[in-house]
DNA sequence: TACAAAAGATAGTAATACTATCACACATGA
DNA sequence: TCATGTGTGATAGTATTACTATCTTTTGTA
């Protein structure tokens, strides 16, 4: 899978950058550089100002790639959530048991994610610790509207829509899949966060991945009562 | 009930405010015309120049009683959570069964706010989308565990601690009760944004609250299978 | 070698999120 | 009645941010 995922590339929507970063050596600093940036100082610190002067370039020239930080914000979740849409299809592939299809499904959404899977110049653990912290700050605007339109959420929408059709399979009565695989996604990575900065709102048991444990429980006791 | 509380108000933590905002007309002001500014225009265009100018007071007159904007957040969503208890405590006053209690209180964490109950200089239609669309960012900065050990998010804590007791009333062996109802409270807003801004994140069906619907069906399910 | 595209260098702008200082109105209490 | 202090208003100032504009230099390629 690695040697395949190599010669891959993560298709990220053309609107949310101005010119593609994974076209140039600039651009594919820009990207890692700005993730290391990010998880290190959160992303309000985060300013293009900084970013130019740790990859010895300047403000401008990181204009010509992104729009704005909130642009550059968008590329970065687009990006994790096509990489979660592949990794799933791989995970999923010739297994036929609907179930434990979805069990795989919502393990891949809620488990941590620990290792670099190395295929390209994005760290797959710093991104995924900035989804937790930051990426509900992508649609809690109001552009959001506006950015919808342009497709900037598509990568997200096509990963819910995918995974409530396994749901469907399982029980074609169920009324709520999108509500509940959005519940998940959302609420592993808030349950993540609060582990780490508001304990009293989780229940983190030692030594075992409660998260991931919960929210298995929760969907196929949701579903299939 | 409407009469006894025009005689209560909401206790905020004394940390995130400088001057008390309920202890003089300015401060009632300031809190009033806040929430109708972050309703209007969002958190982020929201300044304290633009809300001097809408209360006849200046920048330096509202730095008096709150150190930033953001703690202001801090304040209107701790009031949020402080109110929300109170309503809990006597929806569920003298109510004996649990399952009941905790049907109540689930139904209370997500319906639509509808009515202002007018028993305070606070509209609660208008922070309650406020809380929907901002409260995420009064925790997910930099600053979150000062502010976690100052305080700030006591009230949002206790109202997490009440649910989960009717829980492990209902099933002592259930092991995630914080989790479940953190999830279903940032769940239901999540939900309610989506519908208005990312419908394909959600389910809502036409002439029902499938939000409500859906957590109920969720939360009884997940705790007793 | 010629030429365009990409990147760098530099400067500038309006707005933001504060801070500091001073003046003044007014209520209280001695 | 005067002194005092508290709360508020008025004004000004600062560092930083999030860009934009323009010009020059470098680099790849035909």
């Amino acid at each position: 899978m690695v040697e395949l995922l190599s010669k891959v590339s993560i298709r990220v929507n053309e609107k949310v950058y101005l010119k593609d970063p994974e076209s140039s050596e600039l651009g594919r600093k820009i990207v890692t550089r700005s993730i290391d940036l990010i998880d290190e100082m959160g992303f309000e610190s985060f300013t293009f100002r900084k970013l130019g002067m740790e990859i010895g370039s300047t403000e401008a020239s990181i204009y010509r790639y992104f729009e704005s930080k909130h642009r550059l914000l968008l590329y970065l979740t687009s990006w994790y959530w096509g990489w979660m849409e592949y990794r799933l299809v791989f995970t999923l592939a010739n297994i036929p048991s609907a179930r434990e299809r979805l069990r795989l499904a919502i393990g891949l959404l809620t488990d941590q994610v620990t290792e670099d899977s190395d295929f390209s110049h994005i760290n797959e653990v710093k991104l995924s610790r900035i989804v937790i912290a930051e990426s509900s700050k992508a649609y809690l605007t109001r552009e959001v509207d506006q950015e919808n339109k342009e497709g900037a959420f598509l990568g997200y929408k096509k990963l819910v829509a995918r995974i409530s059709t396994i749901i469907m399979e399982i029980n074609p009565d169920f009324r709520y899949p999108h509500m509940l695989v959005s519940t998940v996604i959302e609420g592993a990575n808030h349950q993540r966060y609060f582990a780490d900065h508001l304990p009293r709102l989780t229940n983190v048991i030692e030594g075992e991945d409660s998260i991931a444990e919960f929210y298995k429980q929760m969907v196929f006791n949701t579903i299939n009562p």
